[in-house]
DNA sequence: ACCCGTGTTAATCAATCGATTTAATTAATC
DNA sequence: GATTAATTAAATCGATTGATTAACACGGGT
């Protein structure tokens, strides 16, 4: 379940257990030590503070998941044209790692998917500055690959809305069912990955206005 | 800004204001009563303990969202066909009251984007029993609007997707532009509203299979 | 006038929080 | 094998938490 040994991995482990569960604010660090199953004081000896703690949970999985949507991107950027890639491929290079996480650490995925919408100030800066470069390098790929004539607000909008269908994914996908009355077994891996690149490369390229009457 | 006088709506739009700022667990209830400058003791008298100040605030604004969500239903479903309303129409239904909030009270939709990830178990529960049947509605009506052929598993999939672009846009919309390099002014009212609406429609009835070398 | 219910105030409870200190234990180095 | 550094254990600090209590103000109804 957890990454190898060390004490320092089975706090990190139980840690980001907690947090998924409970919400970050809602885990005290006693607690986190508790569930680890080691002594009271072992947080601040290796991670300094509270904030420390936090920080190294979400870096030791963050990194990783970084270098590889870089090297996706910068794979289907080889094999594109001169256009660059398509909309489909640019989506994907985003999305894939994101669905592997949500198998190999179905824990992280949800904590990912709850601090994209945290309001903890501290929190947020945090997040956005693990984030930020990435997002920045695939927004341009994505504004490549859209139509020329689409607006910048426009464009804004509809990337804003394709994060927000990632991030219910990570945060919420094990729920995904619960509000349909039948139980559906939600897709996985592949088959996820298919799904929300189809979904999102569809509205990201909806012609405009062409319905006035939704109110 | 506020809902009128009394020291109980005082209480309740400090909390409002303080649960967006810093999350519902990051806040505390004497932080509230002493935002609100009231008394430390009113909380317990006006509202028992911590979760009954919690469940009224929510109660407080998501029961008129509910009714406004059901009457713009009924009424596309009243100008509808035999075969009910366009998705458009019922997608339409779902949103605007929810554009609407965004515009009368931003804490308040900041703060109902966060509780629709929200992991504590407590606010979970007590956020589904608030949404739960109005969901369930609007996801029978989405099926009946949707192709026939598409599989049960498909249309969940994308209607979480439709969930998620929504409450991004609820938690996160003043942040919106953030990350693009110029800065735009997001569209509010009507324009957000039919932004909302092309592209869920065009990702919900997006053919499937398309692709098959996203990854 | 009297009482009574509503609203408010100040004071305080035990529990828990993050953080720190001191001591005991283990591992590594010379 | 002695010395030193790294790691773990136990106990405790002051501050803050949610909750509760008792006393006080005040207005309307009988």
């Amino acid at each position: 379940m957890g990454s190898g040994g060390g004490t320092k991995n089975v706090i990190l482990d139980a840690a980001e257990r907690l947090f998924a569960e409970r919400g970050v604010q809602g885990v005290s660090v006693r607690s986190v030590l508790a569930e680890a199953g080691v002594n009271a004081a072992l947080a601040h000896y290796h991670f300094g503070d509270r904030t420390g703690l936090i920080r190294e949970v979400l870096r030791r999985r963050v990194e990783p998941l970084n270098e590889k949507r870089l090297e996706l991107l910068a794979a289907v950027e080889r094999e594109a044209g001169p256009g660059g890639p398509t909309l489909e491929a640019g989506l994907g290079a985003f999305f894939a790692p994101l669905v592997d996480l949500l198998d190999e650490h179905p824990d992280f995925a949800r904590l990912l998917g709850q601090l994209h919408v945290a309001a903890d100030p501290a929190l947020r800066d945090l997040f956005f500055h693990l984030f930020g470069d990435v997002v920045r390098r695939f927004a341009d790929v994505l504004k490549a690959a859209l139509p020329p004539e689409m607006s910048g607000p426009q464009r804004v909008s509809r990337t804003h809305f394709v994060l927000g269908a990632m991030i219910l994914t990570l945060a919420n996908y094990d729920d995904m069912a619960l509000m349909a009355r039948r139980r559906f077994k939600p897709p996985r891996g592949e088959a996820l990955l298919r799904e929300m690149v189809v979904f999102c490369a569809a509205g990201l390229t909806a012609p405009v206005a062409q319905n006035e009457g939704t109110r």
